[in-house]
DNA sequence: GATAATAAGTTCTAACTAGAATAGTCTTCA
DNA sequence: TGAAGACTATTCTAGTTAGAACTTATTATC
């Protein structure tokens, strides 16, 4: 948003509007540097999101992978579909309930998820190791309180 | 990320997870309600925030642009050409460089800028003035120190 | 049991996204 | 002046995104 308003301009001169501005940079700036790391295993982040959603557990949903992941179902349904192409993730419609389908990782995902995930842990731990610890609980409380105020 | 892991995993018991997912609920819950309401102006995220930027200058040139709004310059290019379409910029190649490329507001544009910005600043200043602004702006630091680690 | 309402995924459209490759346009400096 | 290099924006590709319309399956109600 433009940082060039006059001092006549009441509305730029929200002082909501920079915490707003940070909020979208430090997004961006983290989203890139992980971004950047999971693309060296030829997945996307939203690839990475669901095998490490999927990882530890016997399969989940649509509905619930898109509640763990803020993949949207329509989204979803696309993200899948080339994961199976890769051949790490499975599609299973369960007799009980032929609405549901159930991802699971194949042999070939669980071994991704194996090799990649602790990666990139670490690699995320290598910046947040430079922040105080104390501070990020309470980034973390704050950042809770804006969710829900919206 | 998953929650769903044993305490035997290491990996996933970081407690800066916990930061990350609380970042990304935060500036998803934001954008949500952000996208929502300018959506109902026929406008996308993208268009508004360049409309915004470019409100109150004179035009800037589509590097300027792509650094104040975060849209990367491949990008940038697809979303003026729709606004161009919806003949609410312009494009205008200066003479003293011929590389460069001033984007600017029409007289229309600028009645969108007029009609809109201040109403979705409201929009969002409702929401924020539910939240203490000590908190605001120590949750503006945090994310600032944030970005820099990244 | 038939019908209506609900639920769960998929398909479709328009747009955004990053990144790589490309095409003009300056600038430098030899 | 002329070639090499740097700068600026566009084009291209594969993927993600939200939302709406649609299909199929289950559940509720009568």
């Amino acid at each position: 948003m433009s940082a060039d308003s006059t001092p006549t301009d009441r509305s730029a001169n929200e002082s909501f509007l920079l915490v707003v501005r940070e909020l979208a940079r430090a997004y961006q700036a983290f989203s890139a540097y992980s971004e950047a790391h999971v693309r060296q295993f030829d997945l996307t982040p939203a690839q990475f999101d669901v095998i490490a959603t999927l990882g530890n557990t016997n399969g989940l949903c649509m509905g619930d992978l898109g509640e763990k992941t803020l993949i949207t179902k329509g989204t979803l349904t696309g993200v899948i579909d080339r994961l199976i192409q890769k051949q790490l993730v499975c599609r299973e419609t369960p007799a009980d309930n032929r609405r549901n389908v159930i991802v699971q990782l194949t042999p070939e995902g669980q071994q991704v998820f194996d090799r990649v995930f602790p990666a990139h842990i670490a690699h995320l731990k290598d910046r947040f190791d430079k922040l105080d610890p104390a501070e990020l609980e309470l980034l973390k409380v704050l950042l809770g309180r804006l969710r829900q105020a919206f």
